[in-house]
DNA sequence: TTGTATGCGTTATCAG
DNA sequence: CTGATAACGCATACAA
């Protein structure tokens, strides 16, 4: 059942009938005709024959790092909301953290599969700058600062600062941290540089042998954790550098015998489910994962109509979230 | 740059070039010419003539309820690592849980937007088998048993009955229960149904009026414990139905000084993260969410190939997650 | 093994 | 306002 089929039965041209669909101009009886067959037959127009005529595929390519994640599962809740209030629909691309997938990803999309990219990004190569640079369709980047890239982003080093500055207060002087690989700079590094400036604004030294990087896991958070207080026994702050690594952190110091905040405080980032039930409560800092996304699918639809937009970057507010496990 | 572009650039024509690229007759020589031109130029072909052409889109329609949900995300995973390793790639409705969305999304992928659809359902409506049974596409459903649609769904009730007979084993008999709305068969039906069948076996009487339903969150699951502690002091057994549930209802005992398990025995259905972390640890069960999206994939890949699979359901296993919140 | 010609189902151009 | 027709980029039947 094509276009020309529903001309025929209406007795019309298959022009008139492509008109009726992107409504433009027909007379009133001709439109009643066709509505009349189109409804009869439940016709609906091929979009991959709309998509070759005419460019458009109303699809976003979205390429996320690991759905089964609180933050970036939040990320895309708010990204289709908004594309799919917009008649976009999503292509997702779940790299499973593999650098290797995520360019491949970004390859696929960069032609014209999609009209136009998501990207929740972590760690960032010199490829991702080469083929990112040199896109034919808009970009927006969310999680991560660019300079060549329209992104969303939050504040990570101020959320850390404000976290570290939270352990002072409550007297902590010998810190410890597991964090993530510095190549991601958002969270291993500028996590990591907010905890660095505190300590020194408050003229307290760090020994960097504490600080101790894993994956984004609990079982991170449990092993470091272990390891760091048996070597380090006189630790009495554990800044971890999300929620997950702190769960696992806290598990670790609870099955120890450790107190949580006397012996040792604790701080996450996130906000996640478990940061809200676990006991001690973790003190941890709300990132807007859910307007992050809201945001950046909006900058993308704006970049499609406008198509010159001034390169923009947002950077997202935070609040940190005080809870029992940094002492006060 | 098109097909007939490269034909020119490579002296071949544009027939030979298809042939290259969908690995047909071509002599070595033609081969290396046009390979060279092709990498020189980083042509790649329209996937929308391609589909326009084959009627194939290589595009998977994934229908799910809310993407910011453990369950649902593990199933996802579960879903895209086995459609990309096949070269699938997949298309994501969410719909807030929206019957109205859900069926709107199901309209969409009907014809021949998509070559295949997963279906994560939650609660199945006459408009959902209407819509389902005629789809000219294969469907594969996740979450709930169907008749008339292959499908992978969970042993909610014998894992319910299990459960069940935890509470009793443990002396509790006065049982409460908080649900979710029993139009959805698996979860709200079936769940209440093995606790009430193992209740019925250990001749135990059940007090209805204890049975509250309300949504899948957290805060159900305080303001129904609220409720129940309220009006039904005695109660000793609080049968949540899914770990967010459990997680509300343990925070409001706690709040209220009332002891787990001692007092009040609680469970949960799921095996989130948070069941490990929260105090007391929750009794709940494991469900096989990823292999499930796996599985399901896998089916509907079999679908897409052989285009008669006799009409397959599979019944997944669980596990039974003894840990703290049921006394024994 | 190779090339020519046709058509997939639309939309857009153009003449009426 | 309307209809005929070309074109989008590719895959394939058919002829060579």
């Amino acid at each position: 059942m094509n276009i020309s089929d529903i001309a025929k039965m209406a007795g019309v041209s298959s022009a008139a009938v492509s008109r009726y669909l992107n409504n433009g101009y027909l007379s009133r009886d001709k439109k009643e005709a066709i509505k009349k067959v189109i409804e009869e037959t439940g016709y609906t127009p091929s979009k991959q024959a709309q998509m070759l005529r005419t460019k458009k595929t109303n699809l976003i390519g979205v390429v996320i790092p690991n759905i089964d994640s609180e933050s970036v599962a939040r990320m895309v809740a708010g990204i289709t909301s908004i594309l799919n209030a917009s008649g976009y629909e999503t292509l997702l691309a779940n790299t499973e953290n593999n650098v290797e997938k995520e360019l491949s990803y970004l390859n696929i999309f960069k032609n014209n599969r999609v009209d136009g990219i998501i990207f929740i990004a972590t760690v960032l190569t010199r490829k991702h700058k080469e083929i990112l640079k040199d896109m034919s369709i808009p970009v927006v980047m969310l999680g991560q600062k660019s300079d060549y890239l329209p992104c969303i982003y939050h504040d990570d080093y101020h959320a850390a600062y404000d976290l570290a500055e939270e352990f002072i207060k409550g007297g902590c002087r010998r810190f410890a941290a597991i964090g993530v690989t510095k190549k991601d700079i958002a969270v291993g590094t500028g996590r990591i540089q907010g905890l660095l400036d505190a300590c020194r604004d408050h003229d307290i030294e760090v020994d960097f042998s504490r600080i101790k990087t894993g994956p984004f896991s609990m079982q991170s958070g449990y092993d470091n954790a272990a390891l760091l207080m048996k070597n380090y026994p006189d630790t009495d702050a554990i800044f971890c550098l999300t929620d997950q690594i702190a769960t696992g952190a806290i598990t670790y110091l609870k099955e120890a015998g450790i107190s949580i905040p006397k012996q040792v405080s604790v701080c996450g980032f996130g906000h996640s489910r478990t940061s809200k039930v676990i006991t001690p409560a973790l003190t941890t800092v709300h990132f807007y994962y859910r307007t992050c996304g809201e945001n950046g699918a909006a900058l993308l639809l704006a970049l499609l109509q406008e198509k010159e937009v001034p390169v923009k970057s947002i950077q997202l507010n935070y609040e940190v979230i005080r809870q029992d496990s940094i002492r006060r």
